[in-house]
DNA sequence: CACATACAATATGTATACATACTATTCATT
DNA sequence: AATGAATAGTATGTATACATATTGTATGTG
C-alpha cells in the first residue's frame, strides 16, 4: 500500500510541499497528455487555446492570454505555431487596428473534437481510485487556490 | 462569491479540465514562490533540487532526476546553473567514474533554511479559505495522481 | 578476456513561461 | 484637435522541460 503523507508534517520534505506537488503532478499529467496527442501533432498549451477559441468563438491574443491566465508573449508564439499549422487564422479587428481576432479553422473545429476524448482518458489516468466525491473536491480545491492566487497577483 | 464547476459536469470547458486546473495552480503558485525568492536569485526548479540534497545528503544527477521525477538534461541544467552560483559542487563519484556526487555548500545550506519560511507562506498564500482538512485531502489526493501516472509512465 | 548491454552525463533542438523593452494605436482629458 | 496614458502585439533573453543522440564507463555473460 501507498503511504500518503500530512501537509501539517512536522518534517518539510520537497515530496510534500504543495508547489512542488501541484507543479509534478502538473508535468505528469501533460505528459501523459501530450503522449496521447502526438498524432494530432500539437501540444497541451496549444489545444488549451483552440479548446478556449471553440467555447468563446474569435478572441484576440490578449484575451486569450488573460482567460488562460497566461501572458501575451507566451499566447503570441503558441498562437504563431498554430498558424504555421494552419489551425487558426489572424483577422485585423476591424474595431481596434492594433488587435487580431484569432480564429480556428474547419481543420482545428475537427480536432478538438476528436481530442476531447482523450483528455478525458487522461483524467481518468490520473484519477484512478478516486471516487465521483473526490474528485469534485479536488476540481474545487483547484479553482479556489487558482482564485486565490489570481486575485493575489493581479493587485 | 465565487462559483465552482463540477468535475462531473457535461460541458467541459477547459477551465474545468483537471489537466488545465493542475497546470494553471502550478503556474501560478511557482510564480507566487519566484516572486518571494527573488532576493536569494534562486528558481523554484533550483530550490527543489536543493532542497532534496539537504533532505538526502550528496546525490547523483539521475538520482535527482528520479527522485524529482525530472530527467537528466533538465537536472543537468539546473546543476549547471546551481553551480555558477557556487551552491552546489560536483565531485566525482569513487565507486562510478561515469557519475558526479552533487553536494551542496555552506552558502546553500544557509539559504534553504531560510527559504523554508518563503515556502510555507506561499502555501498558505494558494490556500486562504482551506481549513486542515481540506488541506490534508488535496495533498493526500495530489499525491494518489503522482503515484498513479508515475506507475503508468514507468512501464 | 571480449563483447553486448546498460547506464551517467552531455549536447542539441523545440516548446513553453515569463520578464522587460519597444512600436503602433487608441483613449481620456483638456 | 492635441497630448499623455493605456493597450495590443512583437522582440529579446533566460530558465525550465523534455525528446533524441552521443560519449565514456560499467557490468554481466560466455
Amino acid at each position: 500500500m501507498y503511504t500518503y503523507y500530512s501537509f501539517g508534517a512536522f518534517l518539510m520534505e520537497i515530496e510534500n510541499i504543495l508547489g512542488y506537488l501541484l507543479n509534478t503532478s502538473a508535468r505528469l499529467i501533460k505528459h501523459d497528455m501530450e503522449k496521447q496527442l502526438s498524432d494530432f501533432k500539437i501540444t497541451t498549451a496549444q489545444w488549451a487555446v483552440l479548446k478556449l477559441l471553440d467555447s468563446w468563438g474569435e478572441l484576440t491574443q490578449t484575451e486569450i492570454a488573460d482567460k488562460l491566465k497566461s501572458d501575451k508573449a507566451t499566447i503570441g508564439s503558441i498562437v504563431t505555431r498554430l498558424r504555421k499549422k494552419d489551425l487558426i487564422v489572424k483577422r485585423l479587428s476591424i474595431k481596434d487596428s492594433r488587435a487580431n481576432m484569432i480564429c480556428m479553422t474547419e481543420q482545428s473545429k475537427i480536432m478538438v473534437k476528436q481530442i476531447e476524448k482523450l483528455a478525458r482518458r487522461t483524467s481518468l489516468n490520473a484519477l484512478v481510485g478516486f471516487n465521483k466525491e473526490e474528485k469534485d473536491r479536488l476540481i474545487q480545491a483547484l479553482q479556489r487556490i487558482i482564485h486565490n492566487l489570481d486575485e493575489a497577483g493581479n493587485q
